[in-house]
DNA sequence: TATGAATGAGTGTTCATTCAT
DNA sequence: GATGAATGAACACTCATTCAT
């Protein structure tokens, strides 16, 4: 029984649990963006809110957990967007055109957040019975299965792994926007794309698919 | 009795500042090898180099800065490697090749470093004015120039930047790593050379080249 | 479309303040019993109440006191229990039997609430002002009595006074509650009714009282 | 890589590492007899003791490291004190009588420091592979051995267990501190010691050692 | 000069208690 | 009356940095 001797005496707007909620994960999202998550603190979180460092807890059990449903709900969002886009009737060199262009769209958008994935989350020991890694699957299967159908049809050369191409493609995304982070250079989505699917496309299919 | 004072009875090596310096960079470069950057801390850095933390802060103004050398003195000796082992006679091919399984080497030989760097470093708002900045160029600058001169000599294709190229076999580099560090599973480094290579080269080089 | 704020659903069990109260209390009693007093914790009872943590400041001042009549209650339906049971003709020794064992199965029954009296009230200042302390009293007055009626009679001998007599009795059935709790070991509450009742009965019975 | 921004300001009076580790200690252990560890605060030690929270933690890891550390040191000096005054040639009464006057003289100089260890360490999981276990196992053991020595030698019977004597009279001796301590009566220590030492070694004597 | 004892702002987290609705 | 969102003091613990000796 500690001994709490001082009441609380300042009030504070009373919002509705799930507004204070979508109002904490909102100004932590705003602040992952702006400064990475290694720098999400309580205390600014509270403050930003308007609210006091216990409100934060009442809502989430920790900094972590708060910032992991950031996450989620981030992924959410984007998967809803890219789920409806995709049409399977497409030529796979649009198909993978496509993808390549919601990616970089993605990740310009809000690179702090894919960071926090990639780097925090992804490393935890417990990721793959976290929800965000069922998202994030749902993501890169994506292209996984695109890779792979070329492969499987003969239209890709099956001498370089589908994982290989993955990363190549996931890295240069990363790698321009953090380029773009630093302010040492803007880029411009369409033309990274063409330049990527291009470099893929044609380092990759079939000889004999004649067709330039 | 009296309680005397013992004199100290431990003898510390003495060192010339410049081999004191050497030692904590040494050290330093180890611990962040062994934990990354994020824990990189000056007690730790004092323990192992047996001396205090006040020394630490005599020869470097900030465990940051501290940091900051080590990554210096570790990037010009991979430099000075390399610069020793390009032949410009090779062939085009062979040159990208070379330099991306350099690249690879580094990166999964360091990769904390190559971590602090990347993550730490680069988004430092001053980090155009940085010594390591400077030593980035000089590295990345040898890709640039082989992929440059691909396309000044008809080589390659001229449809996608340099920089583009450049980030998508860095980006590949670090996308993999980050796997390899995560324990998510190994990679050859041969099999990654050759995979990147190959797609790059093939994707990029001129329809009438025929050499293959 | 506009957020209509759907009326609240939850319609909860309107109990009139006595059985409230008697519910609090209850619920306490087993949170108490599982935990231990020092996790007794006001948004844990609320939970399980099915009410508002406001609701049980109305009706308990606060987290202690609503532990104090737990206790209370506790204590007074253990006086109820014991005073039914102990037959004022028997024999001192069989009455003195009767009480310790008594008295062991109620600590062993309800560890933490013993624990909590012995350890958390008994320490308060105004303790003796406590209505707890009467009950207490009450209940050690029984085996105080036994044992002065014993020395009045001529059976007990007299040279060690009542009082340290039932601190042997009750330290020790406290100590054998301790590392019960511990896990450390259990007891039979009938070989340690034994051989406390025999020591105390051996130990203190006058030496020409001739009667085992 | 945390951002400190202010250095300290305020510098304080400089002591050795074993002085003001002592001088830790000693505080602690004050507060420890005056309020029960419980409220061992870190602020309040460092407070007491002139010097920052910080402080604290160069020398313990935890509050609860240095607790332990101060039962130890207490622990060892009280065994010193126990060894050098029990004449193993006395007659078994005396040496009862002696261990049983030792440790109501010990419970009773610090009966938080004995409280701290029999509710909190006794409990922690890794009790004994603790030093304090094996301190406690030599203190008990002295009590252990005189009791199991009257049994084996026919002095005493055997129908109740060595352990259920000993926690007859440790626990008739804590009770006792806890009325003293809650100022509800003083207890004479030599009266107490011949109170238990009686009702013990009559209890259990063989009814033939005809002696009185 | 080098030392290392000391600092102190900061960080996440807990929980009894309050009071506007 | 009852609710429950919000409070805020408290607490353990960290670690880069300083400065008297």
């Amino acid at each position: 029984m500690p001994n709490h001797k001082l009441p609380p005496t300042k009030t504070r707007l009373r919002l509705s649990p799930e507004q204070r909620m979508a109002e904490i994960i909102s100004v932590t999202r705003s602040l992952l963006a702006e400064k990475g998550y290694q720098s999400v603190i309580t205390s600014e979180v509270a403050d930003r809110c308007g609210v006091s460092e216990g409100t934060i807890f009442k809502y989430f059990g920790s900094i972590r957990e708060l910032l992991i449903r950031v996450a989620e709900e981030w992924f959410e969002e984007i998967l809803g967007m890219v789920s409806s886009s995709i049409d399977s009737d497409d030529h796979i060199y649009d198909r993978l055109r496509q993808l390549i262009w919601q990616s970089l769209s993605i990740v310009r958008k809000e690179p702090s957040l894919t960071r926090f994935i990639l780097m925090e989350l992804r490393a935890a020991p417990n990721y793959r019975e976290m929800k965000i890694y069922k998202l994030n699957q749902r993501f890169t299967s994506k292209i996984n299965d695109v890779l792979q159908e070329a492969i499987d049809k003969g239209v890709f050369r099956d001498d370089v792994s589908v994982s290989l191409l993955r990363d190549m493609i996931f890295g240069c995304i990363e790698h321009q926007t953090w380029i773009y982070l630093r302010n040492e250079g803007d880029f411009s989505v369409d033309e990274t794309t063409d330049g990527i699917t291009n470099v893929i496309f044609r380092g990759m299919k079939m000889p004999e698919t004649v067709d330039y």
